[in-house]
DNA sequence: ATAGGGTTAG
């Protein structure tokens, strides 16, 4: 009678089952006294779905006959905790099926389910469902809610840049049914099943869709408008959404709202709003946010540590980022990803190289990110050896089908002189988005492959790819290189036309050099003084075709467009005087080496360097001391 | 029960 009043008041207070061990005991206990009583059960059930006990929750579930709300609820919730989406939604159409009403907890982790399926029209008609049942005025459903509409927006955005190879097969695909067994799909990869992934292919069709709709940040304000009492999760919720797809604005001012509502920004609010600071490049801002963070005590915050170094690292501050990760008292793999990919993005690619073995040093393990972070070090370094090392650990731990993987392999084997094998992992990735493109594309470029350049730009066009600001300098560039005159015309002007992009200083250069090349001087000097504002640099480019063309007059009035702004520029001294001895006017030459030496200004001399049997000599021009 | 950080091309 004892042990009896002693389960009950276990049942009817789960928290103090501090253990797997206590539950199973209770689970012992219930065996004993009330084998079938499915209160009980559906009670043990959530219990053990709170530790996470997906086998012996399902064990329990399987076993009775009309499972209450609580069972259902729970093992949906834990079906979505280890990833098997698909089944939590079957799950709950077999509840509905059943005649079970849902209550108002078990949407929360249904609309997860939905979010991380990025099951549009699931998440919709579960929508419905919720405000048929009346219950879109729960605070815990409404959060849910958002981040799923967020989450959405997010995957709707990353498809668009997608090859719609993608799309078009899926068309195909779309006969997916959920059928109700619960049992465990073999897993395939880490984090998903078979079915997942059939459920990943539809879904792209069901992006199509939302296309013709417009942003789905509508729905989520509309739920926050709707809701009548608010926490910081909703608000939390509602400005990562915004920070997530670009509207920068919208989430700052949210931030600034939710203290009418009397709550303060949190550590989860900071970390979303760092790589917006990030992504202005605003120094200052950011250091605001990390004041806050240290006054509040955030700055331990693993999270929030990851957003500041990324922050400190895109406004070029790299001693800063260090710093920040230095104190951090624990390092996950993407806080080590994040001064990883720091270092490299400021061509500190030793050091990048070194967090990076000291990460695996620290038995953290490496995660696709940190592999597409760390490969623009080898790309750079032009280290083949260590580039092809990391191949073989990514083969190994399967990663080889990541796409950001898949481009900085590409962008790697190209810049390291193995073309054929950047265009071989090319040609095996799935999908293509508009960086993995330009990868190749650019890789051919530098491999002055000119034909294959037009070839795959045309491709990627055809395949829906809108080619950006980079893509049209890796064209431009292997059609300068190639002296393809009328092609570089074609996409210079399709670039403006079609694209809308405005042409920068790297299109210019392109063209400049394209035509001075060609000895259209003139055109060349024309297109060069239709810039906004042209720098140094283009000018030189001309100055150096002037020389070569031995067109004196048009070098003097170059040159005279680069002293204006920087009178003592050593290049344009140099290159006006080499013009003049190449159209043999000796006194014009005398006349410019005078003023030289009388400005005081100095040729340094050039070096370069090269590696032979692992040391590197360098050599300075005109020095014989290695022959 | 719900929310957050890091990635590829110049």
């Amino acid at each position: 009678m004892a042990a009896q009043t002693i389960f009950r008041t276990l049942l009817d207070r789960p928290n103090i089952i501090s253990s797997k061990y206590q539950a199973k005991q209770l689970h012992a206990q219930i065996l004993k006294l009330e084998p079938s009583s499915p209160i009980h059960l559906s009670r043990l059930i959530s219990i053990y779905s709170n530790f996470n006990l997906l086998h012996e929750s399902l064990l329990l579930f399987n076993a009775l006959h009309s499972p209450p709300v609580l069972a259902y609820k729970s093992i949906i919730r834990c079906y979505v905790a280890n990833g098997l989406l698909v089944q939590s939604v079957a799950l709950f159409l077999q509840m509905r099926a059943s005649g079970t009403k849902p209550d108002h907890h078990v949407f929360p982790s249904l609309l997860k389910s939905c979010a991380l399926l990025s099951d549009l029209k699931l998440g919709e008609s579960i929508h419905g469902c919720i405000i048929r049942l009346g219950m879109d005025f729960d605070l815990y459903t409404c959060n849910a809610l958002m981040n799923m509409y967020g989450k959405f927006q997010k995957a709707f955005a990353a498809m668009d840049s997608f090859s719609n190879k993608f799309r078009i097969e899926s068309a195909h695909d779309q006969k997916v049914t959920l059928n109700q067994t619960r049992y465990i799909f073999p897993k395939t990869n880490a984090n998903s099943t078979i079915l997942d992934q059939c459920y990943r292919k539809r879904n792209c069709s069901d992006m199509v869709e939302v296309d013709r709709r417009g942003s789905l940040m509508d729905s989520v304000k509309k739920v926050f408008e709707k809701m009548l009492k608010r926490d910081v999760v909703s608000w939390n919720t509602v400005i990562a959404g915004n920070a997530e797809n670009g509207k920068y604005e919208e989430a700052l001012m949210l931030v600034r709202e939710m203290g009418n509502d009397n709550l303060k920004p949190d550590s989860f609010t900071l970390s979303s709003v760092l790589p917006i600071f990030a992504e202005y490049v605003d120094l200052h801002k950011g250091k605001e946010i990390h004041g806050y963070a240290m006054r509040h005590g955030f700055d331990n915050d693993v999270f929030i540590g990851s957003s500041l170094v990324g922050m400190y690292a895109k406004c070029a501050r790299v001693e800063d980022a260090l710093q920040v990760f230095n104190i951090l008292p624990q390092h996950d793999s993407i806080s080590w990803n994040s001064i990883i990919a720091g270092c490299v993005q400021n061509g500190l690619f030793d050091e990048g190289l070194r967090f990076f073995h000291q990460m695996l040093k620290a038995k953290v393990k490496p995660v696709p990110v940190s592999f597409s972070s760390i490969m623009p070090a080898c790309a750079n370094l032009i280290a083949l050896h260590l580039g092809k090392q990391l191949h073989g650990f990514i083969i190994r731990v399967g990663y080889d089908d990541n796409m950001f993987v898949s481009s900085s392999l590409v962008d790697m084997y190209a810049k390291c002189g193995y073309i054929k094998v950047a265009r071989w992992i090319f040609d095996r990735m799935d999908v293509h988005d508009m960086v993995s493109w330009t990868a190749i594309i650019m890789g051919y470029a530098l491999h002055g492959q000119a034909c294959h350049v037009v070839s795959l730009f045309e491709q990627m066009e055809m395949e829906g790819v809108r080619p950006n600001y980079v893509s049209f300098v890796a064209v431009l560039t292997a059609c300068s290189h190639a002296g393809m005159m009328n092609e570089a015309w074609r996409y210079f002007n399709s670039m403006t036309q079609n694209y809308g992009i405005v042409p920068g200083l790297e299109h210019y250069a392109c063209m400049a050099d394209l035509l001075g090349r060609a000895g259209k001087l003139d055109e060349a000097f024309e297109l060069i003084s239709s810039m906004h504002r042209p720098a140094e640099g283009i000018w030189l480019s001309l100055l150096s075709a002037c020389r070569v063309h031995k067109n004196v007059d048009l070098a003097e009035k170059v040159a005279e467009n680069i002293f204006e702004v920087d009178p003592e520029n050593t290049g344009a001294y140099i290159l006006l005087s080499n013009t003049y001895a190449a159209a043999q006017r000796w006194k014009d030459v005398a006349r410019l080496q005078y003023l030289m030496r009388n400005k005081g200004i100095k040729k340094s001399p050039a070096f370069s360097w090269i590696e032979v049997k692992n040391k590197t000599p360098a050599f300075v021009s005109g020095d014989k001391s290695h022959l």
